[in-house]
DNA sequence: CTAAACCTTCACGTTGACGTCAGAGTCAAG
DNA sequence: CTTGACTCTGACGTCAACGTGAAGGTTTAG
């Protein structure tokens, strides 16, 4: 498929694409013309780099990240055990946020409730 | 403490200390020189400004639900003078924040487990 | 008193992840 | 062959979250 259906397909802008492969992220077949030529991995893929950037990372993370996924079925490869660390670092993080907004929305529902008083 | 003393105990930069009030993140007081005054409430305003911020929230979503979120004692902040509606609409506001987050979590966490079709 | 350290408000610069537009080439259909 | 949709490569614009001086006022130690 050219850039127009791969944006179709995934919701991304071409433009967004464009630089994705710029940023070293996808790496689409050239026709003759120039064309872009995508397929079905280039899409699973597009939608883990989505998936990423939603979680904070920066283009320059993923491109250290994406290589250790398998190309179809999204599965992190057992040979990258450090850069699974990193993402489980991430994860922590936004644990950490969870952790703060729910403690906050607990104090708020004591209030709520008509305590003066939250612990 | 003025401006300096707090970037010290925070490890954030006096410019982006005077970015989160640009943005409403933060109130300090004034002194008749135009100094800056913070407490103790601003340094852990400050920490859950950053906590925030590295999940991934804007200084705009933060703006929502850092007025209601509940300092040391379980004491309110001013900024949020009325207890009846306008609380439960922050309560609420702060579960939509949660839900996302939780989201993106999901979504870590089924990349990092290996498992199918994240996204 | 002076000097250092601290603070103020502009206001332009930077980086990342794109948006947008210009000018030109490509391709399937009529 | 022509039309129109699609695509290409620049290249400048944008927005958030600050960085980085500039030019000057404030506070405190000596």
């Amino acid at each position: 498929m050219r850039i127009g259906e791969l944006s179709r397909r995934t919701g991304v802008s071409e433009r967004a694409l464009r630089y994705y492969e710029e940023q070293g992220l996808l790496r689409p077949e050239r026709r003759p013309s120039g064309y872009r030529v995508y397929n079905d991995a280039h899409v699973s893929a597009v939608r883990r780099i989505r998936v990423l950037l939603a979680a904070g990372l920066s283009t320059a993370q993923i491109v250290d990240v994406l290589p250790c996924m398998v190309d179809d079925n999204g599965l992190l490869t057992p040979s990258c055990p450090e850069l699974g660390d990193e993402l489980v670092k991430h994860r922590d993080r936004i644990g950490e946020a969870i952790g703060e907004l729910e403690a906050t929305r607990a104090n708020l529902d004591t209030i709520i409730a008509g305590d003066r008083r939250a612990g």
